[in-house]
DNA sequence: AAGTGGTCTAGACCACTTT
DNA sequence: AAGTGGTCTAGACCACTTC
């Protein structure tokens, strides 16, 4: 992919590759000059020859190479969950470009929830350990009471290797190494969720069910904090299904009543698909909630 | 609350008596700019005395201020759906505050979907009528092939006064007027959703099972041409259910087999609830579809 | 007082669409 | 060529948090 640059102001920035302070046109800057000291990746660039002041065809805005790049740095762990990243002066001084510009990368990202901006504090990247983000991932609410994270029983959790299907959906071959894990989630005292979820093995390695048994709170957060590996967005395919024999009893319903059936895949950084889980809901006194905008 | 006025900008000429320079919260002139050019609002700042830049409790941002003023001339009627809005540099000189300004308040307006940028022709209000807001309230996809919107087959459209649980979801009194509409939606030759709708009947004189039978397309866009009630907003709770008597004969499936509940409340602008929907969906060859991010 | 994000302005130029 | 939204910059001041 990509990138691609504006830039053909590569010949004017990087004269120095280490040293930043090489700004490009000396300091004479007219109103209106075109800064383009984007520190680009790979200086190769497909044209690297002439300035065609022609709109290339892989235009991208300024500021989306530096979201591009804030990305990277978040995902290479430079900056980790629930710390602060750079103030918006250091990074347009890191980048060379201006404050607005950096603003406008970072906002964003914030709609994105990759990251949250406190004013007066600066801005963090966001966690699965906050409650905020924990409830983007739980929609299911109690009729009554206020939302909240049940206790979870882990039947099973071994490696084995992908199934057709889960391996179409987690982008990977057939019979590579996934994780499999089985778990039942206790709302208020009642078996409510049901949950099957592969995992991509690579990603996982050593992940075990007394791990995830000791573990107290959202399972992300320990993906998250344990093997580097954060859930950013995921998609959803919701139905009505009958219970079968293993549900039934496992959710203490009778066979053939009706469950909703959440089937998520789930992705990092990069749209990378890293997750999927197939959820059963008792939706007697719970419901899956959704707002439509 | 206190804010904007709807313009009178006369009163920002200079020299005009009452318009005190006080900008409660506002300002940010140019170290060289004439008196605030902001139409603001008169008289209260507490302390009259001093300089006392003491923020006034009820801050709102001037481009939320600006978004306001929009949003209430899109209510109005001042510019219908599938219009296109003023210019940037238009609402600037109405609303004597700088590009920057109106396009953040616009930039918002756009991110809730009340408007939509395209660029190189303007702004435009969003309808019911484009396929991109149709699917953002018909979540129901087929397991094969393109979303699509089905026939729908009117079953009653009649008046009634208002049950006390509809009420309650419409923010209205028992007993009020409403308007009911049964409907089954057929998507591919298989009737797929049964639909039980409560209208407010102040906002929907006039509507009748002709009108409903006749009009093809999707029912928000007849009612956003017809009475005038956009549909901005919707919050769903989700559930499976069994199949009772009613619901397996029109929809062709076993008493008991289970069906997705999908009740729903519609919001229009002010965040004002005009209606309720209860709908049953058969989940054996479409799916509800849900992004989590 | 210092530092961070938040708001506001003004002006320049770019990209897209229409005339 | 003209008009519209889109990008980028530079600078000022405001509001919030922390020292």
């Amino acid at each position: 992919m990509s990138s691609l640059p504006t830039s053909l102001t590569g010949a004017a920035a990087p004269g120095a590759p280490e040293s930043g302070a090489a700004t490009p046109g000396a300091g004479a800057q007219p109103p209106s000059s075109p800064p383009a000291p984007v520190p680009q990746a790979a200086p190769q660039s497909g044209p690297a020859s002439g300035l065609q002041s022609v709109p290339s065809p892989t235009f991208s805005p300024l500021y989306q190479q530096i979201k591009a790049l804030i990305t990277r740095s978040l995902q290479s762990g430079e900056w980790k969950p629930g710390e602060m990243i750079p103030s918006e002066m250091e990074l347009a001084s890191r980048y060379k470009v201006s404050q607005g510009t950096v603003r406008k990368a970072i906002d964003e990202l914030a709609a994105e929830n990759l990251v949250a901006r406190r004013q007066g504090k600066g801005t963090f990247v966001t966690t699965h350990h906050e409650d905020v983000v924990k409830f983007r991932f739980l929609r299911l609410v109690p009729d009554e009471g206020e939302p909240h994270y049940g206790a979870s029983r882990v039947l099973e959790c071994k490696r084995l290797r992908a199934p057709a299907e889960i391996a179409r959906l987690l982008d990977i071959r057939t019979g590579d190494s996934v994780v499999q894990i089985r778990r039942v989630l206790n709302f208020s005292g009642e078996s409510t969720v049901l949950d099957e979820i592969w995992l991509l093995g690579a990603n996982f390695k050593g992940l075990t069910a007394e791990k995830l048994t000791e573990w107290k709170g959202p399972m992300y957060a320990l993906f998250e904090a344990e093997f580097g590996t954060r859930m950013i967005r995921a998609s959803e395919k919701i139905r009505a299904v009958p219970a079968d024999e293993t549900a039934a009893e496992l959710l203490s319903v009778p066979i053939g009543s009706p469950l909703l059936s959440v089937e998520r895949v789930s992705y990092t950084y990069g749209d990378r698909p890293v997750e999927v889980r197939r959820g059963l809901y008792v939706t007697a006194r719970h419901y899956y909630q959704n707002d439509l905008s």
